[in-house]
DNA sequence: GTTAGGG
DNA sequence: CCCTAAC
C-alpha cells in the first residue's frame, strides 16, 4: 500500500491529511454492491505520514531515516546522489527516552524488539491517556488494558493497537515499518510497509469506515473547516516543493549507508495524543469504550495536527536549529529524552469551538428514547476546562477556555516522556485535563446516536406486526417513511428502516417453515397478508418498472383482502 | 433525508 | 439492527 503524501510543511510543523482520502467506488448498482475495502490502515497511514514527516523535519535538510540494513528500502534508493552533507546526524539507536522526574514512568528497557510494541501495556501519562500506536499483528482496533497502577477500576489505560508506526528496520519485526520507497513514476514516497498479516479486515475496515464517520460528523458541524482546509492547500504548495527535496534527500540517504557518522536515528514508537477526554456510562460496554476512545482519537486526528518535539521534557520550539545544535546527536545523553507529541493546531477546531451546553448526555428512559429530542450535535463536543485531574470520569465539563491553545498546554505538560517503549503507568483518573475532544459516550440510551452503542433489541410485537402489515398493505413497499407515519408516529424506536427490515424478516419468516421460525410466533394469518402484500406490491413495482407511468404508492389494495385479490392482479 | 439490500 | 450505496 503506496500512499501518496502531502507533505506539507506549517511554520510550527507539519500539518496532516486528515484521512487519506479514500476513493468511493462510483456509485452505481443498489445492488451486489461489493465493498471495497478502504484503505484499512487509514489511520495507520496517516500516523506513518507524521513519522515521516517528522523525521524528515528533525532536520530541515536531512531526512534522518537510517535504513541501513532494512529489507524494505529498495534498491532504487540507491542512486541519487547527495548534494547535501548529512553530518548533522548520527546513525545510532533510538534509546528508550528516560523517564522525566515529573513523570512517574518508569523508564523501560530500549527495547526495540516487535514486542515491545505488541505487548499490551499500558501506557501512561499524567495527563490522561496515552495511546501507543502500534501495529499488533493486524490489528486495527483499540484495545484496552487496565493501568496496573491503578487505584481504582475506574482507570484504565488505552492502548491502541494496530494504528501504528514504528521505524524500525528489523525484518522480522512484527510491527509495521515505515519505509523509503520510490518508483519510477513517483519518484520516493513514504510507504507503509504493512507487515500485518492476518488482520481482521472487518475490525479494520470497522475502524476506518468509523474514522471516516465521525470526521465526516464532525466536519458537518465545523464551521471553521473550511478555512482549514483553505490552510492546507495554501501550504499545499510548499509541500511540493518541499516534497522534492524532501525526496532527494530521502534518498540520498538511504544510499548513504556508506556514510552511518551524522546520523541519528530515533525510532518513533509511539506518539502522544492530545489528551482524550470522554465521557461514557457506567454501564456502557468496553466495546462502546473502545468505540468512544477510536471516536475521540478520530476527532483529534481530523483536526489540524503539528508535531511537537520534546527534549529533556520541553518544547523544542526552534525549528531551525539543528538537531545537533539541540543536543539530538549520536551519545548524546540527551538523546533519551527526546519526545514527540502530535499537537492540534492552535486553530480554534470545532471540536473546541465553546459551547454552553451542559446535559447532553444525561441518561434517558432507554426504553423511550428520544430520537429527535435530543440529537446528537457538535454541542456534544466540549472542551473541557483546564486542569480539573480530580474530575471524575462521569463528570461535566463545560465553559472551557476556547482560547487555550492547545501548543501552550503541551508544553506545560512537559516532561511526559512522548517516545516511549517503557509503559508508564497512568496516575490519574482516566479522564480530564484538557482534552481536545469530549466525545459524548452515553450512547446505551440514545437511539439515533451514530456510533455509539448497538441499539437495544426490541423485538416486534405481534401488534406492531400487525400494524405494519396493515400499513404496508395500504401503502405498498418501498415507502416506508410513510408507513413509518401511518402506523409508528408515536413509536419513537422503530424508525421507517427498522419497518422496513421487519417487513424483510417477515416475509422470509413467512417463507420458510414454521419450525424454523424463532421468536415470538406471528399468527399464520399475519404470515399470509405478508406475503400477499408483498407479491401485490412486488408486481406493482415491476409494472411501473416498466411503464415508468402512475404514482404506485398511491394504489393500494384493501388491507383485509384475501390473498386472492392478489392473484387478481 | 429515503430506499434498498447486504451484513 | 447496522451500514451504506444510490437516489
Amino acid at each position: 500500500m503506496v500512499l501518496k503524501r502531502r507533505l506539507s510543511y506549517g511554520s510550527r510543523g507539519y500539518y496532516l491529511p486528515p484521512i487519506p482520502d479514500i476513493p468511493k467506488p462510483t456509485k452505481k448498482k443498489r445492488t451486489a454492491r461489493k465493498k471495497v475495502m478502504q484503505n484499512p490502515l487509514a489511520a495507520f497511514d496517516m500516523l506513518a505520514t507524521v513519522a515521516g514527516n517528522l523525521l524528515n523535519d528533525l532536520d530541515t535538510d536531512v531526512v534522518p531515516v537510517n535504513l541501513d540494513g532494512a529489507p524494505n528500502c529498495n534498491s532504487t534508493l540507491k542512486k541519487e546522489p547527495l548534494d547535501e552533507p548529512l553530518d548533522q546526524l548520527k546513525t545510532t539507536k533510538m534509546e528508550s527516552p528516560d523517564q522525566n522526574s515529573t513523570n512517574q514512568s518508569t523508564a523501560g528497557p530500549s527495547d526495540l524488539s516487535p514486542k515491545t510494541l505488541t505487548d499490551k501495556q499500558p501506557d501512561l501519562c499524567t495527563n490522561g491517556y496515552e495511546v501507543q500506536f502500534a501495529a499488533k499483528q493486524g490489528e486495527t482496533d483499540i484495545d484496552l488494558v487496565r493501568s496496573i497502577s491503578s487505584e481504582s477500576s475506574s482507570e484504565f489505560s488505552l492502548y491502541s493497537g494496530g494504528i501504528g508506526i514504528a521505524l524500525d528496520p528489523n525484518p522480522s519485526s512484527l510491527e509495521t515499518r515505515l519505509t523509503v520507497n520510490r518508483d519510477d513514476d513517483e519518484n520516493t514516497s513514504w510507504c507503509t510497509d504493512a507487515v500485518v498479516k492476518k488482520s481482521s479486515k472487518r475490525m479494520k475496515k470497522s475502524c476506518v469506515d468509523k474514522l471516516k464517520k465521525v470526521i465526516s460528523r464532525c466536519k458537518k458541524y465545523d464551521a471553521t473547516a473550511k478555512v482549514i482546509n483553505d490552510r492546507k492547500r495554501k501550504c499545499y504548495a510548499q509541500q511540493m516543493s518541499q516534497k522534492n527535496r524532501f525526496k532527494r534527500k530521502t534518498l540520498f540517504h538511504c544510499s548513504s549507508s556508506s556514510s552511518p557518522n551524522g546520523q541519528v536515528r530515533l525510532c518513533i514508537k509511539s506518539f502522544k495524543v492530545p489528551e482524550l477526554s470522554i465521557e461514557i456510562a457506567e454501564s456502557a460496554s468496553i466495546g462502546t469504550l473502545k468505540r468512544t476512545v477510536m471516536e475521540a482519537l478520530a476527532a483529534v486526528l481530523e483536526g489540524e495536527l503539528t508535531v511537537g518535539v520534546m527534549l529533556e521534557g520541553k518544547k523544542v520550539r526552534e525549528n531551525s536549529g539543528t538537531l545537533r545544535e539541540a543536543g539530538i546527536f549520536c551519545d548524546s545523553p540527551l538523546l533519551d529524552t527526546v519526545g514527540f507529541t502530535l499537537e492540534p493546531e492552535p486553530v480554534q477546531s470545532p471540536l473546541m469551538a465553546p459551547h454552553t451546553s451542559s446535559d447532553s448526555f444525561d441518561n434517558r428512559d432507554a426504553m423511550e428514547p428520544l430520537a429527535s429530542d435530543m440529537p446528537a450535535t457538535p454541542s456534544s463536543l466540549e472542551p473541557v476546562p483546564v486542569p480539573v485531574p480530580t474530575t471524575p470520569v462521569k463528570s461535566h465539563v463545560t465553559d472551557p477556555d476556547p482560547v487555550l491553545s492547545p501548543i501552550e498546554v503541551s508544553s506545560a505538560e512537559q516532561a511526559v516522556p512522548q517516545i516511549s517503549q517503557a509503559i508508564i503507568p497512568l496516575p490519574v483518573p482516566a479522564v480530564k485535563i484538557e482534552p481536545l475532544a469530549v466525545v459524548p459516550a452515553v450512547r446505551k440510551t440514545r437511539q439515533v446516536d451514530a456510533l455509539g452503542q448497538r441499539r437495544m433489541r426490541r423485538p416486534f410485537s405481534v401488534a406492531e406486526v400487525e400494524a405494519l402489515v396493515a400499513a404496508v398493505e395500504k401503502l405498498g413497499t418501498g415507502r416506508w417513511r410513510d408507513v413509518k407515519i401511518r402506523a409508528f408516529e408515536t413509536a419513537k424506536h422503530r424508525t421507517y428502516v427498522d419497518l422496513k427490515d421487519k417487513w424483510k424478516t417477515l416475509v422470509h419468516t413467512a417463507t420458510i417453515s414454521p419450525q424454523q421460525r424463532r421468536g415470538e410466533p406471528v399468527p399464520q394469518e399475519l404470515l399470509d397478508r405478508v406475503l400477499a402484500a408483498q407479491s401485490y406490491w412486488s408486481h406493482q413495482h415491476s409494472k411501473l418498472a416498466k411503464s415508468s407511468i402512475g404514482e404506485p404508492g398511491l394504489a393500494d389494495y384493501d388491507s383485509s383482502p384475501s390473498p386472492v385479490k392478489i392473484t387478481s392482479l
